[in-house]
RNA sequence: GCGGGUGUAGCUCAAUGGUAGAGCGUCAGCCUUCCAAGCUGAAUGUUGACGGUUCGAGUCCGUUCACCCGCUCCA
């Protein structure tokens, strides 16, 4: 099933603007990074993608199977805005993680807030270690430089290197390196001057934030065993931001186009709860574009800024959830091979604890679904998430909103038995397993694994799409144009219209030889073709074309909506 | 963000500093009884953008935008 050779991810990209599938964003301006649009065959497949989704999740979830309390589970949709009150994002986390500028470690894989960070420097040396340390801790980061200056204390160190121009005094205990060179800078105050013998008090402190750039690489981090693992100060502005109003003041009224869809269902779940007769378990889903101002937008629509998210946001009682969250992984895993995502190239992979993200710490655990992109390759990328969000987002909302105790749970079926046989109840907050997947990145498997060279056949390439997200669903040809077969095509595509129409186009298409007509079909992914020909005529009968084998098979002509609804799963 | 590469018709690619082309696809007509068949014809470009050098730039130089690859990043 896995291709050996990876496919050529250009040759797919090529394929997707030949037909449609996907165009750069604003081609005509140049393009703008990190943007994609949709033609039509690809905006037909992203719906029927979404449809997918939503029939098994919202309309009949998890094709109708039981959850591991032997109940069936019960879904209901919700449709947020994409702007929100800003304090959603203050409660959510969102604002302060991604508001102030971060620098990295290479080495330790710490974050720092920049303006936390601060570093030691050598008043005058500018190409001397300089130490960074976080708050509270300069006098180990005043040691530690120290030691890293005059490993040999008070005599020309052996490393201490002299660049070229450098200005090192005739005075025997300056160490090397200390130069009063033109255009340093030292704080008001110090009395550093030629020859004096350098104090560790001597040693400036500045902000990480003032820090030049360009002497970063100088720099030991916090944690750091060597020198220039850090990144320069940036700020991680994941959310974009955008004004409220007509009067448009950017502060006052500044809001955030939503960075995932899942705080518009925590911020609504107690409506929900209230207004319509769900109880917990049960999960609130809702699909939807969100934005975030990736710092790399990179291969094609994978990592791209604005996209659109497919989520599940589960409620249960805290001590069922480690059951649902097993439950929700194992059928989310189900549910891509059931799309034709099958074989090595799908995995499931199970986080590391320390990579949980901050929500996730205290939970049952986070696991990735992963699709092996030719990008990726012999790597795996996302598709989806799930995650054990315990009662963090619904604690912060009530937190934050001031609801408190308002926005927990009143479970009637818990707690102890009152007089009367009848459960008292129990007041708390859910647990939430998130089971959160990437529509575009879903398309975008789905186009990578259904890209299937062949060159056998005339077209040299197929899409061989699960018929289920196939945007077109049939073709309908006459063999030739005349003798009455271009009008019995027209009645059959007419019928299937009407019935599959809403899943995708029946092609009709009478113009050209029929090879033509066929390879077309097989670029765009089209699953079944009908041909009409002259025996069609005499007793009524069509030949079905199959796209994966080629082969052909002869069937009456009111077969043909049974066979196509079989092969599409209705 | 750093480094490398690419940018010419819808796609794949040509064009020594000297008139921008081919194949495929697309479209029209004829023909055609099952896999891009055949014949005839048609449309399609500010050579990614801006600036410079030059008598003259697709070609040389600079800037910029986009995409690809490798690092980096991805609460």
């Amino acid at each position: 099933m896995t291709a050996v050779q990876p496919k050529s991810m250009d040759e797919i990209m090529s394929l997707c603007k030949r037909r449609g599938f996907v165009y750069p964003a604003s081609e005509i301006y140049g393009g703008i990074n990190g943007f994609w649009d949709y033609g039509p065959l690809g905006a037909q497949l992203k719906k029927n993608l979404r449809d997918a989704w939503w029939q098994d999740v919202v309309m009949n979830p998890c094709w109708g199977r039981s959850g591991p309390d032997g109940n069936p589970v019960e879904i209901v949709p919700v449709d947020t805005c994409i702007i929100q009150n800003p304090r959603v994002w203050e409660a959510s986390g969102h604002l302060a993680g991604f508001n102030d500028p971060r620098v990295d470690c290479r080495e330790t894989k710490n974050r720092y807030r920049a303006d936390h960070l601060l570093v030691l420097v050598h008043p005058q040396d500018l190409a001397a270690p300089c130490v960074a340390f976080l708050e509270g801790n300069e006098d180990a980061a005043r040691v530690r430089l120290e030691k890293l200056l005059r490993p040999g204390r008070g005599s020309i160190s052996a490393g201490g290197s002299i660049s070229a121009g450098q200005n090192v005094s005739a005075a025997g205990d300056v160490i090397a390196g200390d130069t009063i060179s033109a255009g340093l800078n030292i704080t008001a105050g110090r009395d550093v001057s030629a020859g004096k013998r350098l104090e560790s008090a001597d040693y400036i402190v500045v902000s990480m934030m003032d820090f030049p750039e360009e002497r970063i690489g100088q720099v030991f981090g916090p944690d750091a065993k060597t020198m220039g693992t850090l990144t320069e100060p940036r700020p991680f502005n994941l959310m974009f931001p955008t004004v409220i109003g007509a009067t448009g003041d950017p502060e006052a009224d500044k809001a955030y186009l939503r960075p995932e869809t899942a705080q518009g269902i925590f911020v609504q779940f107690k409506n929900v709860v209230d207004t319509t007769r769900v109880g917990v378990p049960f999960g609130i889903a809702q699909t939807g574009k969100a934005f975030r101002n990736e710092v790399t937008p990179r291969n094609f629509t994978f990592r791209s800024r604005e996209f659109e998210q497919m989520e599940i946001e589960f409620f249960c009682h805290p001590d069922t959830a480690k059951e649902w969250y097993a439950f929700w992984r194992d059928w989310r895993m189900e549910w891509w091979k059931s799309l034709g995502l099958a074989g090595d190239n799908l995995i499931l992979r199970e986080h590391d604890r320390d990579e949980l993200a901050h929500y996730a710490k205290e939970g049952a655990g986070t696991s990735d679904v992963e699709y092996r992109f030719p990008f990726t390759a012999p790597g795996f990328g996302e598709l989806e998430g799930i995650a054990h969000r315990t009662d963090f987002d619904l604690r912060r909302h009530a937190e934050h909103s001031g609801l408190g105790d308002k926005l927990k749970y009143f479970d009637p079926t818990r707690g102890e038995p009152a007089p009367n046989g009848q459960p008292k109840g129990e007041r708390y907050f859910p647990h939430v397993i998130e089971p959160s997947a990437g529509l575009d990145r879903g398309v975008l498997a789905a186009l990578c694994e259904a890209y299937t060279p062949d060159p056998e056949r005339p077209s040299g390439v197929f899409m061989k799409f699960h018929p289920r997200l196939s945007p077109i669903k049939a073709g309908v040809f006459p063999l030739v144009k005349k003798d009455g077969m271009p009008e019995k095509a027209h009645a059959l595509a007419t019928t299937l219209r009407k019935k599959f129409g809403h899943l995708g186009t029946i092609e009709m298409d009478e113009k050209q030889s029929i090879g033509k007509r066929y390879a077309r079909m097989d670029e765009a992914g089209c699953p079944f073709c009908f041909t009409i020909d002259s025996d069609t005529l005499a007793d009524d009968t069509v030949t079905v074309r199959h796209r994966d084998t080629l082969a052909q098979e002869r069937i009456a002509m009111d077969a043909v909506p049974a066979f196509l609804g079989e092969k599409l799963g209705i």
